[in-house]
DNA sequence: AGACTTATTGCGAACGGTTGTCAATAAGCC
DNA sequence: GGCTTATTGACAACCGTTCGCAATAAGTCT
């Protein structure tokens, strides 16, 4: 049975408040900041959770470090990140999906998955 | 100045005989296996200086782990890589190439990067 | 060849992110 | 209010990777 418990709710409406993805550290950060006595095991144990449920997108950024955003249409789709603030839009990869799929087929690989995301600077990030 | 140390060239020549990406871990267990006194440190140190040179290619995994290929063709490309056996493909992502450079460009960002890379069982694994 | 300089090695300890352990706590049901 | 058991928190354990440092050896100079 799948219980309500304050520490799951805070971590849904902390990472909601944030737009763009977070790691499970900063987001921890924030929560200790704002005076919340959660546990890091814990806010992890509510990001895999949320994941699970589709209710979160994770990826893996470059420096290896598991981000998570609060995931708002659901479905599959991809994202364009801001590299210095961390903002986030989600693109419409409708040809790369059918292009991943001719490439592994025409290879001969079967259960193809994909990682498609654009790293980049936003417009406000890129006046600096 | 640099040197060469049968380490390097040991590093260099066993990646070369792999088709496909290693972790470092493995490689060095490969190495071990195969009689190498050689440390996991300075396999560490050796492919960071390969990738520095553009002589290896360099990934992270969905596990996290970094993996690293000798790199045939220079210049920019993308990967087709089996989850079983490590096996890849270079693969022609011409199409995503464009396709990245507008959908960044129509979301304002600028100094765009993509990570693009297809998981899946190549034909042999596929077998299973 | 021999001496010298200093890049490189190997070891083990340290690190950062993440997951596991387990007793204590509390959510949902009676 | 009790009872059951999912969930929490604190901390140890992990795993891949990097760092510190003394010992080693590559390239240079003579």
């Amino acid at each position: 049975m799948k219980r309500n418990t304050w520490q799951r709710e805070a971590v849904t409406t902390e990472l909601n408040a944030i737009n763009g993805f977070v790691s499970a550290q900063a987001l921890f950060a924030r929560m200790r900041d704002a005076g919340s006595t959660i546990s890091l095991a814990t806010v992890y144990r509510a990001l895999t959770d949320l994941v699970g449920e589709k209710a979160a997108d994770s990826l893996l950024s470059p420096e290896g470090e598991n981000l998570y955003r609060a995931c708002a249409s659901d479905g599959h789709h991809h994202h364009l990140i801001c590299r210095s603030c961390g903002a986030t839009a989600e693109i419409n990869a409708e040809p790369v999906e059918s292009w991943a799929q001719q490439v592994a087929a025409a290879h001969g690989f079967t259960q193809a998955q994909h990682v498609v995301d654009v790293f980049g600077l936003c417009a406000d990030c890129s006046l600096t």
